[in-house]
DNA sequence: TATGAATGAGACTTCATTCAT
DNA sequence: AATGAATGAAGTCTCATTCAT
């Protein structure tokens, strides 16, 4: 017999993968409230019970999405190295992608036009570009960087490649071959970066 | 005295650019006949009376939208050369991107979960990789770009990097200085591809 | 073949004919946009088609009510015996009273609670009473109404009594005799009122 | 320490304040089962678990105000003086009105078009009006009021008048000034009972 | 006694579409 | 060519009620 406590955390999670899903399949545009709640296996009432409002399901599913994206990474040091483990973690993790992970992309695209959504991706985006920047500054720091480079533009640049690929492949899966890129797309980086002279 | 015809054309470029405007600001979600019609200057029903119905008027603001989002490049032959001024052009047009570019990345980015507009995106984004591959393959061929790069994974990482800054910058405008990137995304792009010693 | 103007005003009309005949049998509370269109022989989606909001109706319904309830005064001078006719001429109209007087009851009674209507009943009251308090002030001055009576507090107590009247009545037909109540209270107010000796 | 029976009173006190409030603050329209159990301190579901059902609630809130609205008549005989000291009083409460009474006026003016309320409200009424009425009579049998005065004329208009006033001052509470009124209204009153000649 | 999870009916509103003017 | 009246499907949200804890 779960406790009323259980039985919430379970719905609400159910109401969240069934959310996702729904976004990567339909977009954002076809998903309501009755499609998710039965897509649950709850009534169409359940979202509104547990979120209040349509908006805060979305907004949650925003911030529950791509919590840790690139697994085991955290006890690498800034720098190069982590730099291109992480490129490649991304691109590798590309081939195998879940739900949660593909509505990120789906909202993230959305967001630039959507008042409640932009402000979470909009900090997203900074702390993800923050932790690339680090990297290229330990990079420089190091040695292994060129010193001529900098950082900021780099985060920008890796961020915008990263996630235009991940679209790319979600709109033509067959365009985007993950394996190789990983291979490919690191090698232009290391190359980019590397010292001059 | 306008012709029946020059009236007709009018409308619906007034129509489009209207659309345009509206995808931008609001999102494709909240475009609406109405609206489009009435932000046109014309009335409610000017929409469906000119289009038909409201998936034709979206697919026509597809295509539309982003010919030739690069001028000056028509003369230019394929090569590291076009490849480097195309992105240089490229991020350069993001600092004073018009309506029409604006809501050719919007519609993109909600392309991967829309069936209607897929196809069409699918399309060009392959025509615009065919475009970047050729320039590779000239690289290549006269010695410029490395022989070891692959043509088709450059595209794809290209095109994903340009369409990822330019949605970044959508959602963010001051977190992409477009003047500095395009002289350090060039740079990069030079030495990843120049051919190894 | 009637003109787009001619069909809207019918359909307004009707509208608000159907919204007050709602309100008379089931209250404020249960009308709804649906029922309101169906019984003026229109679609369901009709009132929002014309009114935009609910809300909207409500208010047009309250300001298309209960203008010029008691007919046949506009001639009379200011007065007691002016005063003495609308007491009478309202109590007889009740006898045969309108659905869209009954529905400015109604509306009335629950203007109080409802932030959106109270201000425009609150109006109409301060009128009503205006109305009335001229007609003391004018018996005062020809030395047909005690000069020790105040004309504001007169006003205050014949509009309540009008209305608690109006409402009584509405509550249980069968307690109030209109027909004998005319009599009786118009010389109630003959003597309230006349100088004294 | 409370007995099991304590509790429920209390807890039914506060859910009939919390009711009795939320109507005046916001009509009945908005008066709902978790606002009213929340307001009383208490969960969303005890109004359920108290009174089984919202109309059973609203209809005990019906019997629950107005009990003995005029203090300190209950020792006066039936008579002119005690009907002017009944409206003299019913006036002056409204100066200081609690909400159960305010309350009362809300249900009481939603009653013409709510069948539950209806009867109830009806009943109350025609016991308002006997207690007038033979006031009137004893009055007329004691020679203190003119015999040609219709006992059930009179009752009727002076609950109209004394209802009509609180509801004008519940919509508008500065428009009427019940310090005063107490004085004017038993006047107009007095003089409009007096024996004739 | 009290809480609150879950349901589902019903309301308001938006909007593409049809059709008469 | 253009307008706008009318429809009806579909969505969001509110809320009384049921039932498990």
């Amino acid at each position: 017999m779960p406790t009323q406590q259980e039985r919430r955390d379970q719905a609400e999670t159910a109401l969240l993968t069934a959310a996702a899903e729904l976004v990567v399949e339909q977009g954002v545009r076809s998903l309501t409230l009755a499609r998710v709640g039965e897509r649950a296996g709850y009534s169409r009432g359940i979202v509104t019970h547990h979120f209040g409002a349509k908006q805060a399901l979305v907004e949650r599913l925003a911030r529950a999405t791509q919590t840790g994206f690139v697994p085991g990474l955290e006890d690498v040091p800034p720098g190069l190295d982590r730099l291109l483990r992480l490129i490649d973690g991304y691109l590798g993790e590309l081939g195998r992608i879940g739900v949660f992970n593909q509505a990120f992309l789906v909202l993230w695209a959305e967001s630039a036009t959507q008042p409640e959504l932009a402000p979470i991706f909009r900090e997203r985006d900074a702390a993800f570009r923050k932790d690339l920047s680090d990297d290229v500054q330990a990079g420089i720091a190091d040695g292994t960087i060129d010193s001529g480079v900098t950082p900021g533009q780099v985060a920008v640049a890796v961020v915008g490649q990263l996630r235009g690929i991940a679209l790319q492949r979600l709109l033509d899966p067959q365009s985007v071959d993950t394996k190789r890129l990983r291979r490919s797309v690191t090698g232009y980086w290391r190359r980019a970066l590397s010292p001059v002279g």
